[in-house]
RNA sequence: GCCUCGAUAGCUCAGCCUGGUAGAGCGAACGCCUCGUAAGCGUUAGGCCACGGGUUCAAACCCCGUUCGAGGCUCCA
């Protein structure tokens, strides 16, 4: 079905004839209404009675956002080239008719040629137009239509414990929470340049759009690649420290499975779709399904728990909207880490919970992110804050600045606690990067046991933590971090760890190249990315385009420096060339880059061999 | 998904309004220069002007559609 809904000042029609034999029969009188919604319908090929109520819920919701109570439906068939018979057409329309008996609803007649007049409202909300499927009532699910719904209240909580109002509370210090804040009802702002982080995932030969895939699908080039995979490294690294079991879970499910139905049913989200030999698939758009279907088949005691199962995963798969897509920041396709910890109760829960939180910031800190990158939003049902007020006060004590609460009056989602870190780019909008989620209602879902010291089988709590955030998105809050340097006046730069190159050498003549071979090999062998601008190129020329790869050392060898022990350095932060013993600078760039993964440099070693990428 | 805007050389863009032989810088290839901390010099190659239709004697340019991108809306578990 397709609908465009208008807001209109008034409208008049006059039937003029019947189109087809169908047609219903009425007296062909003109109308006229003022102040009303008229929906113009066309009714496609499939549609039901489940998508004539899907379409009068979306249709509900959004009159009650106009404040109007007053509806028109007016059959349209040069919505869709897909039309249903007429016969079901009418009875579709019926049903949707009855369905909002609740409001002032009229039908413009079926089957027949109308003139008709019209004046739209110039409000942003006045025009609107869907395609109602289906499948977009399993998608809209639940979760959408409680949401709806539901009451939720939003304060700011300061370090002290005290919960304000956003209205009142003076953002004056905290610009970034304010944007936060408001970013449900900030208005329009007009930006006509692409996020910063676009142009540099280019320009920096790190990731670009694959047009021959699906939209939200990138391609990432050998830097991209280096970058992303010392990340996943890394992720991994600390949740292994934390204890998390990593393993592997398919990247599809058959939507019909028992346990999954009801979990995809409680998510608005849309999905790839996948038909096989009569399955219908669906692409995991996170590690969960996976993971509790596995934790569902082990035997479990409180002795073991919390059980701690973690996935990178390559890929999770959201079918976003097109409009919704942006750069690295919002994808179809993503990498995730993804950990559940299996809690014998809330108080197991609430210990893991600390652990957690502890982790997430100190792997955000680790990946180069500062406090005042991201601000905090914690999200709770009333309930579980009347019972665990000390924890909440905790967390927001220990990030120390006040952070965004979301209060639900009930629960609605699976879970009854929720936080995240967002970060907010050069242009206002905010990310989520790390989260944890306390949820006490997939335990059961999927009939995850186990055994308590009665020997009674228990349904565990279940935590979900990303402790970074996807991966994508991580780089994408390191180039906009870049960006507002670069903006700012400062030299931008990637944390040393990740740099795609640490050192670049350069021989003044190619006489010199060898003697930079011995040098590239001894410094190579401490792990350490370096490679030989060997171009027959000026001096100024090389050092020039070390600079804008963002290459943070260089050492330009000439009859001095074979002649020396001293290396001369160039380091990029500061423009200044100083002399230092080799050993003393080894040390000072592993003191950088200690406790990191390290990869080697994936590209050849000489710059002249390199395939050029991006300008 | 909707509305608006955009797509011209590998990259960044001019040309489009007012239709008549396709432009620049960077990059690439080749040659010269052999250099001391942010661009040395020259020559050459490189374009079915995103794709498909239409209008016209003639379309990069005007019109319609499609694809991809961006902004806004909606959305963001």
């Amino acid at each position: 079905m397709r609908i465009l809904q208008l807001h209109c000042d008034n409208i008049e029609y006059s039937p003029i004839k019947k189109e087809i034999s169908s047609a219903e029969d009425i007296d062909p009188k003109s109308k006229r209404f003022e102040e009303i919604v008229v929906v113009f319908v066309a009714i496609e090929e499939g549609d039901d009675k489940t998508v004539a109520s899907n379409a009068i819920l979306q249709i509900k919701d959004s009159m009650k956002k106009i404040d109007c109570q007053k509806l028109l439906l007016y059959p349209y068939a040069h919505l869709s080239s897909n039309l249903a018979s007429p016969n079901t057409a009418l009875l579709v329309l019926k049903e949707m008719e009855s369905l909002a008996s609740d409001l002032e609803v009229y039908r413009a007649p079926f089957g027949w040629t109308k003139s008709y007049k019209l004046q739209v409202k110039g409000h942003p909300l006045a025009e609107n137009s869907k395609v109602i499927t289906k499948e977009s009532i399993d998608d809209s699910s639940t979760a959408l239509k409680t949401e709806s719904k539901i009451k939720s209240f939003w304060h700011i909580m300061t370090p002290d414990g005290k919960m304000h109002d956003i209205s009142s509370f003076n953002f004056s210090k905290h610009k970034n929470l304010e944007v936060l804040a408001k970013y449900e009802s900030a208005k329009k702002r007009s930006v006509d340049e692409p996020p910063p982080h676009v142009r540099l995932m280019k320009k920096m030969a790190i990731a670009d759009y694959e047009p021959a895939s699906d939209s939200g699908n990138m391609r990432f080039y050998p830097n991209g690649r280096l970058i992303k995979s010392l990340i996943e490294r890394y992720v991994n690294e600390k949740i292994h420290e934390y204890g998390g079991l990593e393993v592997e879970t398919p990247i599809m499910y058959d939507s019909h499975h028992p346990s999954l139905e009801s979990y995809f049913n409680r998510f608005p989200a849309r999905q790839y779709n996948i038909n096989s030999e009569g399955k219908h698939l669906i692409l995991r758009f996170a590690a969960c399904f996976g993971q509790f279907l596995m934790a569902t088949d082990f035997q479990l005691s409180y002795k073991t728990m919390p059980l701690k199962l973690y996935e990178l995963t390559r890929y999770s798969f959201r079918r976003e909207q097109s409009g919704e897509l942006v750069g690295l920041r919002r994808l179809r396709a993503f990498t995730m880490p993804d950990c559940h910890a299996f809690c014998t109760d809330m108080k197991q829960a609430v210990e893991e919970f600390r652990k957690r939180f502890d982790l997430s910031r100190n792997v955000i800190h680790g990946l180069g992110l500062e406090e005042s990158d991201y601000e905090m939003a914690i999200r709770f049902t009333e309930d579980f804050y009347n019972e665990n007020k000390s924890l909440i006060e905790e967390t927001v004590k220990k990030i120390g600045r006040p952070v965004l609460v979301e209060m639900w009056k009930e629960k609605f989602f699976y879970f009854v606690l929720k936080w995240e870190f967002n970060f907010i780019d050069n242009l206002g909008k905010a990310s989520a990067l790390s989260t944890d989620q306390i949820d006490i209602e997939n335990g059961q879902r999927y009939n995850i046991t186990f055994v308590d010291e009665q020997n009674k089988p228990q349904f565990p709590i279940i935590l979900h933590n990303s402790p970074s955030g996807a991966i994508e998105r991580v780089i994408y809050a390191l180039l906009e971090k870049a960006a507002k340097d670069s903006r700012e006046g400062r030299k931008p730069h990637f944390p040393l760890w990740l740099a795609p190159t640490q050192i670049r050498i350069i021989p003044l003549k190619p006489e010199f190249l060898e003697y930079c071979e011995k040098l590239a090999d001894s410094i190579g062998n401490k792990n350490i990315r370096v490679d030989i601008d060997d171009r027959n190129e000026s001096i100024g020329k090389r050092i020039r385009d070390a600079e804008t790869e963002w290459i943070r050392y260089i050492l330009v060898i000439g009859e001095k420096e074979m002649s020396s022990k001293n290396l001369n350095v160039r380091d990029r932060e500061s423009g200044a060339v100083n002399e230092i013993l080799m050993d003393d600078f080894i040390l000072e760039i592993q003191k950088q880059i200690e406790g990191k993964p390290y990869s080697q440099l994936n590209f050849a070693r000489h710059v002249s061999q390199r395939p050029q990428i991006m300008v």
